[in-house]
DNA sequence: AGACCATACCTCGATGTCGAGGTATAACAA
DNA sequence: TTGTTATACCTCGACATCGAGGTATGGTCT
């Protein structure tokens, strides 16, 4: 999920390390901060990997800094990646919105795009539930605990709400294509 | 997560690993499938730290099993982390509802369970999004993305529906206090 | 009888992540 | 001048997790 991130930021323009933390500070900090021990390594994976290359600069305000630029390769992986994203990444809802966060990367591939929203589409529609009476998926009216009851009662809005703007954004990417 | 997790499950009734893994499985595996290579490691360290025993019975289908059950420490383990989760309980949405999926084990302290709603209440009420024009947290209506712009009005709607739901279940808490 | 599956548990190497620490520089205030 | 804050990067040990593998038993199907 970091991985993508990255490479998702970079393939907008090159960033040093320290635009980077703030960039996903931004999108994912609010929820789950990421630290710079893990921030760091990250990065120097994808350049071991040949997906970025650094080229250190004078500090403008402080320390030398590494901007980091997306190979030819990165730019691969990441179109990759949002062509085929893993089912972790359909169904986590922090790595779907990450994968969503970088979809439009997929510019001219309209049914490249519509694909992917159909997988998740696939998902949503799947009959889940946190809980069973056996095999059958328990449904918020019958839970007594308010508690739980919260928690269906809460997904079921984020489903409902998900699922239109995904036929809404089908129709027209299915219009385009 | 995970730890809180067995911890919750076990408070109702011991269980054994593979009820357990069963019981995971349909509460996080939809969204975030936990492998055996997780949740055994997981339980030794609980056993280890004393905060379950386990005993070995012939197994009634196949292998023995070793059923689990808490101890008072552990008992006294889930309450206390469940008074005062941590940050990250409280932002992460899968670790939220787990700790949703517990908080029934506060029975006898609406009071309790009332601060950690009004925890979770303060969360949501930061101004936040994904995406920033500056400092100012950018609107769903102002970004031309659909992807971008979708996210943002997921968590809207998610947003909205944990909102009512938790003054609504603040107000009966409060009221039975 | 043999094949197969569900139950039930375990190990181990590889990897990712965290958190606490460290090293600098530059700007600005007390 | 000292302290503080923001910038900017890095290391390292501890730990959690994954995934692929293994070992067994008992039941069902053919």
């Amino acid at each position: 999920m970091l991985k993508l991130a990255i490479l998702g930021f970079l393939h907008d323009r090159p960033l040093h390390g320290y635009e980077l933390r703030r960039h996903l500070a931004a999108l994912t900090g609010h929820v789950r901060p990421i630290s710079d021990g893990t921030l760091y390594p990250a990065i120097k994976r994808l350049e071991a990997d040949g997906l970025l290359v650094r080229a250190t600069e004078p500090g403008a305000a402080a320390a030398p800094r590494h901007t980091l630029r997306l190979t030819d390769a990165g730019r691969a992986a990441l179109l990759d990646r949002l062509r085929a994203p893993d089912e972790l990444d359909v169904s986590d809802e922090n790595r779907w919105f990450t994968v969503l966060a970088f979809l439009r990367h997929l510019d001219g591939e309209p049914a490249a795009q519509a694909t992917v929203l159909r997988r998740r589409l696939a998902f949503l529609n799947e009959p889940a539930s946190f809980f069973y009476d056996g095999d059958r998926p328990v449904d918020a009216e019958e839970v007594a605990d308010p508690f739980r009851r919260g928690m269906l009662l809460i997904a079921r809005a984020t489903t409902t709400a998900e699922l239109d703007w995904l036929r809404a954004t089908l129709a027209e990417l299915d219009h385009r294509d």
